[in-house]
DNA sequence: CCGCATCCTCATGGATACTG
DNA sequence: CAGTATCCATGAGGATGCGG
């Protein structure tokens, strides 16, 4: 654990436990789903073995982090506890604000299509559920990112390896764009390339987000 | 600068330029208040000089700071860009996240009442405004954060010096409690000194959030 | 004084090799 | 696979210097 500000203040307290290096891109791997060790280190390209192995022990004595045993067999899995769920907020808020990094495209950088997992969350969950059940799979760098619609609601997570009743292709920010709503799947031809149940795919991009409180004034 | 994650996903491009330690706390200092540099290094106690004038500069070349002339004299003043003050959102999120770390109290970590403007403004602006004008001051450890009630709405500033209606005197942790809602101001007998004017104090601390959304579902 | 720049020391981070 | 151990590079923290 780095050296605390000590200062008795709500953000200085919050940046002790999560301000160190890789310990928010932790979080962020653990919200896409619970992992194992290997796992993490995929998905956090560029962290050294021991450094991770550290952030785990800080945010698991801090109360962020969990290790738990999987069912089959004795395997570690480590998850967020409730109180680290809560850090989906300030992270979300976070990607939200990064915005004006995102727009200029990946650069140099590396991309994981499950990385897609929590912003899409973000701007999908919560919309109105379709009509129909689906489950539609969302392929950028020829990894699967996967959006189940149901009755009760929309899903977000990574490919689980069952069927798909649509696949849509597309670059990150594409993707981000039409989830957003700033694009229109029509707008995109030649950008996007659906295979399957194309009215499936549009039910999710269209859907509007469900309505909770009243019109504004 | 540090190193970047390499990463292209909104939450480390934002830590790339947000995640250095200390940044995230002179963001803060600014949004309580623009500031000069001798101010910035004692609302942040702990912080190297050289950091503080490296840090400056970095958020400066990433736009989220940018020096200004002052009006009077050619003083540096360090102010937020637009796109810096929406870190508000964020940096919020993150303070609502830490309550865990703040009830058990201050503990060894220093305090200062400026500190508080940030959490207030969270949780006071917004709200209906109260009939009369008043000018509040919370005393914290001596120090004095500033309440202005409007027929506007509310605002939550440093102490600009003027005279005040009343003055509240009590700990970090009631004035958040009281702010907050969860504490009552007839519940903190002997925990609350009140100077002045009380039913402009009691008109702030039981000013209902204002009305904007209908009700839910 | 204010607003930094320099210098030095030690803690932290990063890369890789290694082990149960 | 799931980490430790090790070594080196970098960054943080503190003191001090220095021009305006």
């Amino acid at each position: 654990m780095s050296r605390s500000y000590g200062q008795y203040c709500g953000l200085a307290r919050a940046l002790d436990v999560v301000g160190d290096r890789w310990n928010l891109l932790i979080v962020r791997q653990l919200l896409i789903a619970p992992a194992r060790y290997r796992e993490l280190l995929d998905g956090l390209p560029g962290v050294a073995t021991n450094l991770l192995a550290d952030r785990l022990r800080d945010l698991e004595t801090a109360g962020v982090v969990q290790r738990r045993l999987a069912e089959k067999g004795n395997v570690v899995v480590y998850a967020l506890t409730p109180w680290g769920a809560e850090l989906r907020e300030p992270i979300e808020s976070l990607i939200r604000w990064s915005t004006p990094l995102m727009v200029r495209g990946p650069g140099g950088d590396c991309f994981r299509a499950e990385w897609l997992v929590v912003p899409l969350r973000a701007l999908l969950v919560g919309k109105a559920a379709p009509r129909r059940s689906s489950k539609v799979g969302i392929a950028v760098d020829g990894q699967l990112v996967q959006v189940r619609a149901t009755r009760s609601g929309i899903e977000v997570n990574p490919h689980d390896g069952g069927d798909l009743d649509a696949v849509v292709r597309a670059d990150a920010a594409i993707v981000l764009g039409l989830a957003a709503g700033v694009l229109a799947l029509d707008d995109t031809l030649g950008l996007v390339d659906i295979d399957g149940d194309e009215a499936a795919v549009r039910a999710i991009f269209n859907a509007r987000r469900a309505h909770v409180g009243g019109s504004a004034h």
